[in-house]
DNA sequence: CGCTGCAATTTGACACTGTAAACTTTCCAC
DNA sequence: GTGGAAAGTTTACAGTGTCAAATTGCAGCG
């Protein structure tokens, strides 16, 4: 399962290296500097931290100049706003692998994904700051019509369904386990909650913390039905 | 219990207008800019935003320089420490204030604690995003000894405390506790929590959330001893 | 083929920010 | 008084976001 933590983050990207024209040598349009963009936006957030994020930076590393990303996003903020994007991007696909590697027992595949959510804040703790921040995630999460697919909150929604009592709604066991692991993974990097270590990267509060959900009651086993 | 929200914000400062050297009149060093300082981000972080707070303008809404500040902070970091240190306190009045109000139940004073927490996320978010931002929670709380008074975390772990398994560490039940109410208040602010009204500042799925911790099973009774 | 039009990019400029150095003022100790 | 430290000011400089005005390269059309 460790096998999903440090994927090559181009094999990530979804705007990245589209169709690619046929031969678009050397456009002096550059032709897809928008994900080029982004992508040196992550390339500086993974190497730099988030403090060194800045258009110009983002600019220069992708071989443009300095005013170029204005024609592509409204300002630094939709720039931020983009690579938190491609961030969920990435966070989902840490939930689904750690979710795909798990058994069918509904309380393992809910603590699956809460260690894929805590192994992408673990990974990418700048770009988990950028998501997260209070500014940024409203204007990514509250997109027009912007799906769940999208942040993540579908593959949640999903491991929680096992969980929710019938006639009450879904939301309220999603906001425990939501709540929960979030606050985990925004306080872990406090260094409060104990070292991390290459082989216990959630940190050995990790299991103690989850097993609060372990007295979540099973209504609905989606493998067998109703 | 509503009361101790909206408190007069300088009558929370610490720092803020000390002995007063006995008629400083118009002293040119203008005595205390330090607190002066802090108040001033304080303002500016409440009226104006977490992304208008520069050292520049705290220092023009102090009524000095703009390189006065470099005399008593560490930078511009060393003023969002301070800031965030000045919160920390105030954060720490809200869940005083939030217990004191509660009845003797455990339970009852666990969720009131976290109902303080929450309202304090609630009345100063970009205080809140300031203070748990990633960068700068690794200094403040991290201090050279900084006791856990003055963060507020003997509170949440004194609230804690009956439930807390004999010969069990702490810091698991503390864990959990705070990482619900913290991924709540951070989350909450998503809006995808639902929207906040005046007479239901934590929104409706706080007591749903911390229901949650209605199954811990107290341990121990502070009020009538072991 | 040459021309126009358009979109992408560059260049230049301006205001704002953090930071450092040199300078000025104030006050205290001696 | 005098020296010196502390507190603030002034000046200067490198980065940053953003805008307006060129400039470049391509596509379509005569």
């Amino acid at each position: 399962m460790t096998l999903s933590r440090g994927l090559i983050l181009s094999s990530q990207m979804s705007e990245l290296s589209p169709p690619s024209p046929l031969s678009n040598k050397a456009a002096h349009h550059h032709g897809n500097l928008r994900p080029a963009l982004i992508e040196a936006g992550l390339g500086i957030l993974i190497e730099e931290g988030l403090d060194k994020l800045t258009l110009r930076r983002c600019a220069a590393r992708a071989g443009v100049s300095h005013a170029a990303p204005a024609h592509h996003f409204d300002g630094v903020a939709g720039l931020r706003a983009a690579i938190a994007q491609e961030g969920f991007r990435i966070f989902r696909n840490y939930m689904l692998d750690a979710r795909n590697n798990a058994g069918a027992d509904p309380h393992a595949r809910l603590r699956a994904i809460c260690r894929g959510y805590i192994y992408f804040a673990v990974d990418f703790p700048d770009l988990f700051e950028l998501m997260f921040n209070n500014k940024v995630i409203k204007d990514v999460t509250s997109l027009p019509a912007q799906p769940d697919t999208a942040n993540g909150y579908d593959v949640l929604k999903d491991s929680c369904a096992p969980f929710v009592a019938p006639g009450t709604d879904p939301v309220v066991v999603e906001s425990q386990v939501w709540s929960l692991v979030h606050g985990f993974g925004s306080l872990m990097q406090t260094g409060r909650f104990g070292g991390l270590s290459p082989d216990d990267p959630c940190g050995p509060l990790f299991a103690p913390v989850m097993a609060l959900l372990d007295q979540l009651p099973v209504y609905r086993d989606p493998q067998s039905g109703a």
